[in-house]
Parts: structure tokens; C-alpha cells; sequence
RNA sequence: GUCCCCAUAGCUCAGCAGGAUAGAGCAUCAAAUUCCUAAUUUGAAGGCCGUGCGUUCGAAUCGCGCUGGGGACACCA
């Protein structure tokens, strides 16, 4: 719709504008100040400039009306180009807010490690992961989603001994002394009687067995973590397991040299990401010729580029910030260009319930866990409140709130527009092909307002999605609900003398709120 | 010390590729159900958009400084 409308004007002015909603829906559905800043450049005031470009548009079919208002030209849409862009929608629910784009995309997301259940802290960057996903393929890009396993390194060995030990205490009985960046969760425990099920007894009789256990227990904490997935309805294209890359090491440790940025000193080699704004040059080798954490990120990024994507798109904790970096001086060096890849960092979450901080799980080991949260309010909820703010910014939010089946609770209440209008029909007693083909050109006002609304959903997408703003859409949805409830209450449907226009209308709203509900991974419920 | 994020109504937050009177929900007060779900709606009240300077015809939005809050600064992942 906007780009019928960008090409209509550019038609006629064939200049560069900005195109921006009115303050108000009476002015138009679209306006530029264009005028202002024109004015000096014509030596006219905006005012005459603004009357004198919409005067051009007399007779431009999909306008109404073009009006100059204090030097902003505003533009109305005819009821008969909105009406037959309803009818299309109708028509092809399922292409509604489709688009096509030639653009292929990486996006690697979540990649917590595979040592225990996924905390809260991870379950925002899941959701925003999932949602950019959706949105993005519904508007035409080839979306690849990817997590990164990060099952080498100390971690790893970490859960085994934190297993080991475990099994050694609270199965055979022995005492141990816990050193403290063991992981101590109940998880642990339970895991370790796991082993000791599916394992034996002797898994925990020799230190011979660590490896073992940290290689088992790292399947046992991914298929947790799938599931914790999976209970929010997330599922990824491909695990990319860390250690199966290391073979790959040769070949990218032989482009970092090509690049003449590795060098060696004290007996390790590091890179030159000064060179690229970096605090200080990184190790990439050890002294002792074990690779670092950066050299897993160096090969996976390595095979990454060697995949070939026009752009690259990391969902990051924000601890993490100080990483990208190096990262990307890394991908530089590889002979790849770095500014296809971008990182998105998913900011800190703080929990309330009651007004109180949530309190830790010590199952987790203190953390809170996202399969708790999900439990208590729901996939869905948790869902709309983290992608109702900025990923990049904190958020904070009180689990009660969503607990509560009323206004407080967005997802609830716009949950409950669809299905009002769902029940609408049914009082009625028609169905959607009932009412498709009625014109909706004379409508009120509101109800032009209405339906302009809820076309607008593809704008919405293509704006959130190009600046990786979800809470554009969950945004819009709390707007399109509110406007609904609003337009149903000063209208009376069933029985009146637009029954079948005012069902039409309310199947475009209901169309809209569906599939925007959809494509942030929540399925719109049809009665309540 | 360096870097990142934040500061908008009592609370939680929108608005920020500069544009017309700064919005929503909650909380507070007052209204609307013989009628499609009142799980809703309407109205009132509530704001030097942290602060100073700058750029501009125009700044909540852009730039610099300051103040306050959160976080990160490994050869750990």
C-alpha cells in the first residue's frame, strides 16, 4: 500500500520526499513536509508550495482528496483502492503482507551452552531470534536459522566433573569439596542420577570416565535445551556443533597468516585486531597449541562466509558486546567483508512477581529458568513481552501482570478482538465468502480508519523487520485491537443495515491480527 | 580508565532515517450493559521528553559535554 503510494507520488512530483503518517487521521493517511523544505531552495513559503504540489494531484486515482495543511500535503486514499486491496487480502490471506526479496540470510541465535536448561536471560534472544525469522521469511528472504553448539572446551569438561563429582556424593557417598565455578544446580544432580540409570555406577568410579560423562551429559543438556525450544515453538534449521569444526582449523589458521595479522609472542599467537579498533591484539593459540574460544568463533565464522550469504545477523547476550570486535576483525582478516555481519545483543531481563524480584530457581542454580516462566504465564505471553521492547535495551516485567485476563494484559486483550470478531460471524451467521465481495466504499469514517488500520500490517513488517525492531509489530497489534474494541462498541453489527460491509471490515481486522500474531509465533485464539 | 545500553505521565513502556497539539496501558476519579462477549468502551486528571550547549526554518528525535542508573572489559565460554 505504501509503495502504491510512494510511486504515485513520485509519478507526479519526480522529486525525493519523505512520506510520514499525519498527526491525525483527518488530515489524511499519508503526508509529506516536503513543502519545508522546499522552501528555501523556491524562496516561497511552504504554505503556497504545499497548495500548489497538491493541486497536481486532481486527478490521481488511488487519492480522494490531496489536501495542503500548513504547509504539509496530506493524502487520502479512496474508499475504492482501500475496498479492493481488503478484497485482495481476503481474497489471499495466506500472501497477505508477503513480499519478495532476493537477500539470503544467516541468522544464528540462542547458542547457549549445551552445559544446563536455558535461563530467562536466554529465552529473549530466542524469541526475538524466532520472530525476525518469521517475519523475515514471510516478507521473502531466504532465512537460514542456526544455533551454535559450543561443545568443546572447558565448559563442557565442566559439566562432567560437576556430573562426576556429583554422582560420587550423593551416589556413592564419598565427600568431595565443590571448587567454585562448578555448575551446582539441582540439574546436576538429577542428571548425575540419570547417568547413573543409564551408565552405571562405575561411570563415577574413575576420573577416566570425565570425558565421558561431559560428552553425555553435553546430548542430555541439548535435548533439554530443544525442548525448552520446542515449548515456545521454536525449532532451528541447524545445529552447527563447535567441535566438529576444529578439523577446519588448519585451513582458516592458513588464511589468518596469508593475511600477514597473526604473529607470535610469549609462545602464543594472536591476532592484530588493533588494527581494527580492538583494545588489545587477541590469542588465538595458547602456549600449550590449544586453540582459543576465538579460534572456534574464527573457523565457524570462516565457515559461515565459505556458505556464501549476502548477510549475517548474530543474536548476541550483551555481555558479549566487547566480542564483536575482535570477531569482525577476525572475518576481515579471513579475506571476507565484515560488514555483512551483524550483531544483534539481547539486553539483561529482570523478573518481578508481585511486585517482588522473581526468585531464583535453585534448581537452575540460581538463575531463573525459562521453563519456569513458560509454565506460569505462558509460551504466548512470554513471547509479546519480549518482543514488546527494544532487544537491545533492559526490560523489565512482572509475571502477575500476565497472569491477569483483562486489560493489563496485552496478549489477552488482543487475543480477545480476534475472537470477538470471531463470534461476530457466528452471531450473524455468515461466513467470510458471505460478505467478500460486498463493496466497503461506503463506509463511515471510522470504519475507513478501521480498515485502513488494518492494512497497514505490511508496512509494519517490512519497518520492523529492516530495522530489527519487533516491538513495531506488537505495537501495532495492541493499536489495531484497541481501535477494534473501540469501533465495536459505537457500532452495532449484527442486524444493521451494513451487516455485511461492517463483516468484511472485521474479517480484514481479524485477518491482520492473525497473521501479525502469527509471524511473532502466536496463534490467535478464536473464541474465549 | 575504556566500551555498550538506558533516562519521556506516579508505575511499565511506545514515539527517535528531525516535522503539524508528545502517546498507550496500569494506578486515581467520574461515566456507559433491556442490545453482537462490560474479558470492553467513554471522559477527567496527570509531562521544563534527566541537564547544558550546538546544528536546523523546525529537536523527545541528530552532535558534543555533564549528571544519574544498569552491564561488559580473559589465554572462560
Amino acid at each position: 500500500m505504501k509503495q502504491r503510494v510512494i510511486d504515485a507520488i513520485s509519478h507526479e512530483l519526480q522529486r525525493e520526499f519523505v512520506l510520514e503518517k499525519p498527526a491525525n487521521l483527518s488530515f489524511g493517511h499519508y503526508a509529506t513536509p516536503l513543502a519545508f523544505s522546499l522552501a528555501k531552495e523556491l524562496k516561497k513559503s511552504p504554505i503556497l508550495i504545499a497548495e500548489e504540489l497538491s493541486a497536481r494531484f486532481g486527478n490521481v486515482g488511488i487519492f480522494q482528496e490531496v489536501t495542503a495543511i500548513k504547509g504539509y500535503i496530506n493524502f487520502k486514499l479512496s474508499p475504492t483502492f482501500l475496498d479492493s486491496y481488503a478484497s485482495w487480502a481476503l481474497e489471499n490471506e495466506a500472501d497477505f503482507g508477503k513480499d519478495t526479496k532476493e537477500e539470503t540470510i544467516l541468522l544464528e541465535y540462542v547458542s547457549a551452552n549445551p552445559t544446563g536448561p536455558l535461563h530467562i536471560g536466554h529465552a529473549r534472544g530466542a524469541v526475538m531470534g524466532d520472530a525476525l525469522y518469521r517475519i523475515g521469511s514471510h516478507l521473502g528472504y531466504t532465512i537460514t536459522s542456526e544455533y551454535y553448539v559450543n561443545d568443546a572446551g572447558n565448559q563442557v569438561d565442566l559439566l562432567g566433573l560437576s556430573l562426576y563429582l556429583s554422582g560420587r556424593e550423593q551416589i556413592l557417598g564419598y565427600p568431595v569439596s565443590w571448587p567454585e565455578q562448578f555448575y551446582r544446580g539441582e540439574y546436576i544432580v538429577d542428571l548425575a542420577q540419570v547417568a547413573y540409570k543409564e551408565l552405571g555406577e562405575e561411570i563415577f568410579n574413575d576420573e577416566s570416565n570425565i570425558e565421558r560423562l561431559s560428552s553425555w551429559g553435553k546430548d542430555k543438556m541439548l535435548e533439554l535445551i530443544r525442548s525448552n525450544l520446542a515449548d515456545v515453538g521454536i525449532v532451528f534449521e541447524n545445529f552447527v556443533s563447535e567441535k566438529s569444526l576444529y578439523s577446519a582449523w588448519d585451513a582458516s589458521f592458513e588464511k589468518l597468516q596469508h593475511s600477514g595479522k597473526t604473529y607470535e609472542e610469549g609462545g602464543k599467537i594472536w591476532i592484530r585486531s588493533t588494527e581494527l579498533g580492538d583494545e588489545k591484539d587477541r590469542v588465538v593459540v595458547r602456549e600449550d597449541g590449544r586453540p582459543t574460544y576465538l579460534a572456534g568463533d574464527i573457523i565457524y565464522h570462516d565457515n559461515k562466509f565459505e556458505r556464501g550469504y549476502d548477510h549475517y545477523i548474530n543474536i548476541w547476550g550483551a555481555d558479549h558486546h566487547g566480542y564483536i570486535t575482535r570477531v569482525k576483525a577476525a572475518i576481515h582478516f579471513l579475506g571476507y567483508n565484515e560488514t555483512k555481519l551483524e550483531v544483534l545483543l539481547a539486553q539483561m531481563v529482570s523478573l518481578l512477581k508481585g511486585g517482588e524480584p522473581y526468585k531464583m530457581s535453585k534448581r537452575a542454580g540460581n538463575f531463573i529458568l525459562m521453563s519456569d516462566v513458560v509454565d506460569e504465564i505462558g509460551s504466548d505471553a512470554l513471547r509479546f513481552v519480549f518482543l514488546s521492547k527494544k532487544s537491545d535495551t533492559h526490560l523489565e516485567f512482572d509475571v502477575d501482570v500476565f497472569k491477569q485476563e483483562d486489560n493489563n494484559n496485552p496478549i489477552f486483550y488482543i487475543n480477545y478482538a480476534h475472537a470477538r470478531i470471531n463470534q461476530i460471524f457466528a452471531k450473524a451467521g455468515k461466513s467470510l465468502d458471505d460478505v467478500k465481495g460486498v463493496s466497503l466504499a461506503h463506509l463511515s469514517e471510522d470504519g475507513q480508519n478501521l480498515l485502513f488500520s488494518a492494512l497497514l500490517l505490511p508496512e509494519v513488517l517490512e519497518d520492523a523487520f529492516s530495522s530489527r525492531q519487533v516491538q513495531k509489530v506488537t505495537e501495532y497489534l495492541k493499536n489495531l485491537a484497541a481501535s477494534l474494541h473501540k469501533f465495536y462498541n459505537e457500532n452495532r453489527v449484527v442486524g444493521s443495515d451494513e451487516e455485511v460491509a461492517l463483516l468484511k471490515l472485521f474479517a480484514v481486522v481479524a485477518l491482520s491480527l492473525r497473521t501479525g500474531l502469527k509471524l511473532i509465533g502466536i496463534t490467535a485464539k478464536d473464541k474465549m
